[in-house]
RNA sequence: GCCUUUGUAGCUCAGUUGGUAGAGCAGAGGACUGAAAAUCCUCGUGUCGUUGGUUCGAUUCCGACCGAAGGCA
């Protein structure tokens, strides 16, 4: 059984799209994003509402709270198990989301080197980093992983030290284990599909328009909310629209200001999305004009789904 | 109407004691293996408002004009 992907920048119709396809194939969705696995992140995600899903099971949305800090090879592990569930029950697993690292792990099946539960050497390289900068670190990796040290920029700081802590848990560079699970074979066969306006201007201009849906759906209730309760923390306060409205709250900037950031952010982040998937060779792409319709990129991607054997 | 300040990259602004100019943001491209909505890299020629003058040479000094902001009437 092939998993069937539908990817894309944001605010391009993957949702739309990928529910369409579990109506008419018997599918279930499995989200791909890093930010939907929160219960208590809603309008500011896009998280599909209950209308939108039209009774196709969504899994790996709101499983965390944003009190905890998620990450990719939890996701990695934990959708796996989602797609070898639904493939066991006879229907047709599709993966949706934005998140390319998240689909990348899922698909690949990444085997994501050792991490250290307890943070503390995490913390410690953090502050090695702040307290004798960037050079001493790196002067560290250099000696542990040379082909690392060449690899990264001396900016990089979340790399780095995450460089040097595989190293210091694990014995092994993350050179080495990289390397190592390349050559792995795919965990899963799967049909990969793209989903994303023709021109640029296109999606900013449907990126803007979907900030100002959210703000009159009421995200900035939902971050005051958030806010009251002291829960903008870990990994979830990292998400486009909340932290910008919470700057909004603490009087660092006007409402009109923090909702431009918002759509700022957002296009930046689609650009970054779009280097991502642009790379990934297995991707079919549907790109369509302003005018384009919905019916049209459907049976498009039935034919992408027809010619990779997914379906007869 | 007069006075003051101001007009430099799409935006906000530096700067050139006169030798045609540079940052941030935006934008474009790229990277990405346990934070990924994160993190990071590369890319800056624009009638220096218009027009006269001084000068070997003006965006820089001087004048006029046009636009903007503030003040006084």
């Amino acid at each position: 059984m092939k998993v069937v992907v539908v990817c894309g920048p944001t605010a391009s119709g993957k949702t739309a799209l990928a529910v369409e396809l579990a109506k008419r194939f018997d599918g279930e969705v499995i989200s791909a994003d890093s930010m939907q696995v929160y219960r208590e992140l809603n309008i500011g995600t896009a998280k599909p509402s209950e209308q939108e899903q039209r009774g196709i099971p969504h899994h790996m949305v709101d499983i965390v709270s944003v009190t905890e800090s998620y990450s990719v090879s939890r996701y990695e592990g934990e959708a796996a198990l989602c797609v070898d569930d639904i493939i066991l029950r006879g229907k047709l697993p599709i993966v949706c989301g934005g998140t390319g690292l998240y689909i990348k792990a899922l698909i690949n099946g990444s085997g994501f080197a050792e991490n250290d539960s307890s943070g503390k050497l995490r913390s410690h390289l953090e502050s090695l980093w702040d307290n004798e900068g960037a050079d001493a670190v790196m002067a560290r990796l250099k000696e542990a992983d040379p082909e690392s040290a060449e690899r990264l920029h001396i900016n990089d700081r979340n790399r780095i030290i995450r460089a040097l802590e595989v190293y210091l848990l694990t014995g092994k560079t993350i050179s080495a284990h990289n390397l190592e699970t390349q050559k792995r074979l795919p965990r899963y066969e799967s049909c990969f599909i793209g989903i994303c306006p023709y021109e640029r201007p296109e999606l900013y201009r449907r990126i803007d328009v979907r900030v100002d849906q959210m703000m009159s759906n009421g995200l900035l209730d939902e971050v005051t909310e958030l806010s009251k309760k002291g829960l903008m923390i870990n990994t979830a306060a990292q998400a486009i629209g909340y932290k910008e409205l919470f700057g909004y709250l603490n009087n660092e900037m006007s409402l009109e200001e923090s909702v431009a950031v918002i759509k700022q952010k957002s296009r930046n982040y689609a650009k970054r999305q779009l280097t991502w998937f642009n790379r990934d060779d297995r991707i079919n792409w549907i790109k369509y004009e302003k005018n384009g319709n919905f019916g049209a990129a459907v049976s498009k991607a039935t034919n992408f789904l027809a010619d990779s054997g997914v379906i007869l």
